[in-house]
DNA sequence: GCCACAAAGGTCAAAGATAGTCAAAGTCAA
DNA sequence: TTGACTTTGACTATCTTTGACCTTTGTGGC
């Protein structure tokens, strides 16, 4: 187990009952035996944004580092992704939508990919041309409905 | 016996009462005495998701690789089911493709209410009754294709 | 109020620690 | 002989650790 994992698994412990703790980096980093800057290394690539959490801090006397959990909606979220897709979407633009949802963690590359499949054009050849991107937008909505539940 | 084959077996071994194993490149190629990408070619030639295995790895400070047992021939039963459906499909039959898969634990429910959205009539009402059924199909095989990925 | 200084935290790049890739060379059986 | 499988090692990519230097904020003396 590496430095960084020890320090990550600390902060989320303190996290346990709270979804915001509030560290001082110097004193931290001075209990594990670490420099300050890697306070920030951990943070940096384990409490992302995209994995929920936010960091705020303040510098001079006094100066602290708060790092709170957000609870995305991802219901709401996935509602958002549906009403962008309008009454029709062509593949590529479908796909970047796809993309987007996985970057974001709403959705695990496995379900993308099976999405991507579902409404890819080698699965919708035998739809007429005119009406495809219709039906891929059907398929796509149907699917973001279905992950709600 | 060549050195491949050695190294195969040992991880084998180590997987014996554990499904799952997380070793250390270098050193396990040091114990071995073989230079460290042959433990790669190892798990490249003999640990694929064919043979029901699963390789995910860290680079860096604390690195590791680990394998994965992945138990049943997801593959060849997800083909089976594939080679089930023929060129069109109705609603009510392709639930029970999904049923059954779930049943088998070859599919997460998660997943079948992916596949049963984008495969529901409510998804292909844009497309021509009489091709419904075929799309139904094709939408069905890209997902199933998809999975086996 | 202004200034100097102390007390935080931030940035960034270099060095270290692993793992991955790829192509050339070796081996061996058909 | 040839082609598939192995073995090697040079080079690359990624993640971690460390430390020097920078910026912001608070406090007290003038």
């Amino acid at each position: 187990m590496n430095l960084s994992n020890i320090i990550a698994h600390m902060i989320s412990e303190m996290m346990e009952n709270n979804d915001e703790v509030e560290i001082q980096r110097n004193t931290l980093a001075q209990t594990i035996g670490c420099v300050p800057s890697q306070i920030n290394y951990v943070l940096a690539s384990r409490f992302t944004p995209e994995r929920g959490y936010l960091v705020e801090s303040r510098r001079g006397g006094g100066g602290y580092i708060k790092i709170t959990r957000i609870h995305c909606d991802r219901g709401t979220a996935l509602m958002h992704a549906l009403n962008a897709i309008g009454p029709a979407v062509d593949e590529k633009t479908c796909r970047s939508h796809l993309v987007n949802l996985v970057y974001h963690d709403l959705l695990t590359q496995k379900d993308a990919a099976l999405m991507l499949a579902a409404t890819g054009d080698n699965a919708l050849r035998l739809v007429d041309a005119e009406r495809r991107d219709a039906v891929r937008a059907a398929i796509m909505k149907q699917m973001l409905l279905a992950l709600q539940a």
